[in-house]
DNA sequence: AATAAAAATAAGAATCATTCTTGCTATCTC
DNA sequence: GAGATAGCAAGAATGATTCTTATTTTTATT
């Protein structure tokens, strides 16, 4: 077989469509890439990883393809105060560790039962519709 | 007396230090504005706000301030997303609530006796140096 | 299978928050 | 008061992200 110079699916069939997303060549492969190897890269570090298997994509494509399986709900954005943002495939409800030692990022659930707004003092009438926990520290 | 073009303190007694920080006239006045109208500012907020009683204050001199004030421990910084960053005079453990429909950013305590950390299933030997805990919704 | 319309991509320019640099001014120490 | 140190204003530089535009690919329609 010819190696292919195209820069999209290579066969004819009508390309995969999750979440009303259409799942092209390249949002398949970051899609795929998160899912592996959930280590909460940023676009940067999707970028230079996923170049191995298409290598003409440019950095633009790889925010737009970010954007768009998060707009989709296949994967989420995690931000740590100000820095890059980060992608994690997870959608379970759940918090980020960010070690610092060993620079990793850990996914961190609830003890199981717990509600957070059971734990939260919230206005009356508040209704939560996105929580964002980020924790900092070490792991001895 | 004379109006003063100088744009620091007027008097020349020593200036007051807090926490080891030199509380200059610009510190002094951004420190005030938070303390006095604790609406999570952005640097920009502060900048225009602050203009009134330091006309030539410069940005990056907010900046710098909001930075200082902040490395001493006497304000934090509120992170939404990788929006502004915003800044709060608080500093008793809190979280914070954005009510996107007014627009306004509410502080947020943990119910009496409750510790984050026993609600959470964090990875053994975790250490915890920093919580940062954002949440939006609406205040009906 | 051909074609028009719609969607996605690559490349690079533009934007925006923040940080850095530089020359100057104020404050502190002696 | 003189020199040393710290802080400031102004604008340039940086870096992550978004936007623009031309091109390519895919889909819908014949």
């Amino acid at each position: 077989m010819l190696p292919r110079t195209s820069h999209t699916s290579s066969d004819d069939a009508p390309v995969q469509v999750i979440n009303g997303l259409r799942m092209t060549r390249q949002r398949k492969e970051i899609y795929q890439l998160l899912m592996e190897n959930p280590v909460h890269p940023t676009a940067q570090d999707v970028f230079l990883a996923v170049k191995d298997r298409l290598p003409q994509i440019s950095l633009a494509t790889v925010y737009n393809c970010l954007e768009a399986l998060t707009q989709h709900g296949l994967i989420r954005q995690v931000h740590f105060d100000r820095e890059s943002c980060r992608y994690c495939p997870n959608l379970l409800e759940h918090g980020h560790f960010h070690d610092v030692k060993n620079n990793s990022i850990h996914d961190i659930t609830f003890k199981p039962g717990v509600n957070l707004s059971d734990v939260l003092d919230l206005p009356p009438g508040a209704q939560i519709t996105h929580i964002d926990l980020t924790l900092r520290g070490t792991i001895s």
